[in-house]
DNA sequence: ACCTGAACACCGTTCAAGT
DNA sequence: ACCTGAACACCGTTCAAGT
């Protein structure tokens, strides 16, 4: 009886070691990772993962790329209501940037937590925080072109509002925006205000 | 003649240990210090960093709190020229927070880098990150008296200009603002102009 | 006081071997 | 194809010992 017995193969190993390893970035953060303690968490021995993924940095990256997706998907969904609303849509966006941060801390601290020499990016990590970035160029270049913001350089305005969101978040996540009296959950609706004011700082009265 | 022979003892062991802690986060990041090679380039054994810090942890705290308070000695200079101009002052201290990650990366990357459960945070460096910050507090709200800003509340508006110029910062060092055309040079300048545009937002009319 | 050396449990990675 | 087990060099930390 083939697909009762419990099987030589592990069926979905890549899969049990992504979530091993998100798990273990939500205890212990992303230094706390461990390819050993992933194996173990996913049944297998220490030597199995090489089998899914080169090195460790490797196994990170596929989770770091997992968040990249993740992010495009739900940025994406939060645009489509203000699609003929530029300045909205980009407060929609910066909201969504943080929430998705808050609630997908691991994820987003593997994203952006490696440290400096991302020397070990993969292909497909690259192309997938590409393909999230450009999302939000193109935001904000048909936003400020519609609502004929001052602004010269639409490059960098996109810049200073992925900071903006960017900075909120990485703050929000580490609690510290609680002692300024801003909860992790109101910090979304902060990055929304915050985003909104600065758009309003570049329109010409 | 004392004073001249090679002492038993080091001289400024800690000193020394935590220029061998920068100078290794700087080579390969925060996750790439390791006591023993700390240790090794400053000439003692793997056990003798314990006679001056508690732990791995407490020496990297060493070096945060010394980041912190380089960073509020940076930020009490900046500000120092514009005493009667509360928005020139706000923006030179957002240029003055992002050149000081710029300039002193491996400080900033360990300020900040430690991943999110900041369980080993020293007193003497949680202190040291709360006069940072107040220093920034009280110049936004002095700046928002001035200014007449129409920002509801003042403590969030701080929050918002910390993450303004935090968000670029961290982009600028891990070299992502480079691709959208903004060297690491000029990040503190975009700092400025963004943060300038973010209260111009807040200014009513 | 300050530093050393051996020891322990842990880690990433390799390599020959098993099914 | 996919997984195991032993091995190696590295790590943080402890502890008895040296000056």
């Amino acid at each position: 009886m083939p697909g009762r017995r419990r099987s030589y193969h592990h069926g979905d190993l890549r899969r049990a070691l992504l979530d091993a390893t998100l798990s273990l970035a939500a205890e212990f953060g992303p230094a706390g990772v461990t390819l050993r303690q992933a194996a173990d968490r996913a049944g297998v021995s220490q030597t199995a993962p090489y089998r899914h993924f080169d090195d460790k940095a490797a196994m990170l990256a596929a989770a770091s790329e997992e968040g990249f997706r993740l992010l495009h998907a739900r940025m994406t969904e939060a645009a489509r209501p203000f699609a003929a609303e530029p300045m909205r849509r980009i407060g929609a966006w910066g909201r969504c940037y943080v929430d998705f941060a808050v609630a997908h801390t691991a994820h987003f601290r593997l994203m952006f937590g490696q440290g400096s020499p991302q020397k070990s990016a993969t292909e497909a990590l690259q192309a997938a925080a590409r393909d999230t970035f450009q999302l939000l160029f193109q935001t904000v270049e048909s936003g400020a072109r519609t609502a004929r913001l001052g602004a010269a350089d639409t490059r960098e305005l996109a810049l200073k509002i992925w900071s903006l969101a960017h900075g909120i978040a990485v703050l929000a996540i580490d609690g510290q925006t609680v002692f300024l009296g801003v909860p992790r959950e109101r910090a979304g609706g902060v990055a929304e205000g915050a985003v909104t004011a600065l758009l309003a700082g570049y329109a010409n009265p």
